[in-house]
DNA sequence: CTTGACCCTGTAGTTGCTACAGGGTGCATA
DNA sequence: TATGCACCCTGTAGCAACTACAGGGTCAAG
């Protein structure tokens, strides 16, 4: 299997597969005389691991750890489950922090009729106004 | 008003106050003979335009056109709310997406008793079977 | 006069990719 | 045989939105 095939086959930009083979998450493959990447079934199976645990919002180091696990059976497998769990509040806090923000913006949102924007009830919501019961969580990312 | 005491006003770190400087998003503020930043009320506002747009999650771009239409009150403010509205729809579907993954972890957690890897339902869930209903929605950040 | 808190510039790191530039390979077709 | 064209290679730079130095200057207190 060319590097091409692989992509198609886990649905993984070809750029992507060489970066998890440059960071380590994928072994190196063999390679044809030519030079090309020559892969089988176990780094196809190796691969959508990877991608299913990204799927999930693993991290690349979570992922780390979890392939690793996955390649000793004979160890201990608590700590995937504490990995997952850990990643599971975090979700579960993301949840939360970002319901917090749909309710402050539909707040805001559809209350301006097209006046002008120095009486906009959506700038001057941004605007300096510690008095409105908002509490500073600082900055997040979608 | 030094660097310093604006960064404890508005709760936002120095190097990002000069970041924020350097892309344009605040105006370059008058120095003292040492050189030092020397900021005023119209510096404090308008940071804290910037930082409570982000911690709605307002990229730099998007409150960079918000900026624009606070500085120029006799303009049209229905863009405002558009920015605003399109974000809101962004935020929505990114509580669905994290919904949708928070389900499928605590699905996957919990069910570990100490055992082996090799037999463990967490590492096994992430292994490749795609028959278990679910549908492949590409990697997710928190 | 020295200590420590603050300030400066400029650059590099973070995460998880993605997108070239500039080249080589392999197969089918004119 | 030439010549497309799709695919492959390496290496580097870019994205967002910061954060973290390194290596220096400034200022007030003790």
């Amino acid at each position: 299997m060319k590097i091409g095939q692989l992509s198609a086959a886990t649905d993984t930009n070809v750029e992507t597969i060489r970066y998890y083979e440059r960071i380590g998450l994928l072994p190196h493959p063999a390679r044809t005389d030519a030079g090309y990447r020559s892969y089988d079934e176990s780094h196809r199976s190796r691969l959508a691991f990877v991608r299913h645990s990204r799927d999930l919002g693993f991290t690349i180091d979570e992922i780390r750890s979890l392939l690793d696990l996955s390649d000793h059976p004979d160890r201990d497998c608590s700590e995937a489950d504490l990995i997952a769990s850990r990643h599971l509040e975090q979700v579960e806090r993301k949840i939360a922090q970002l319901s917090g923000l749909r309710d402050e913006l539909s707040r805001i949102v559809g209350r301006c009729r097209g006046g002008l924007a120095g009486d906009c009830r959506v700038i001057d919501a941004l605007a300096d106004h510690s008095h409105c019961g908002h509490a500073h969580q600082g900055p997040v990312t979608l």
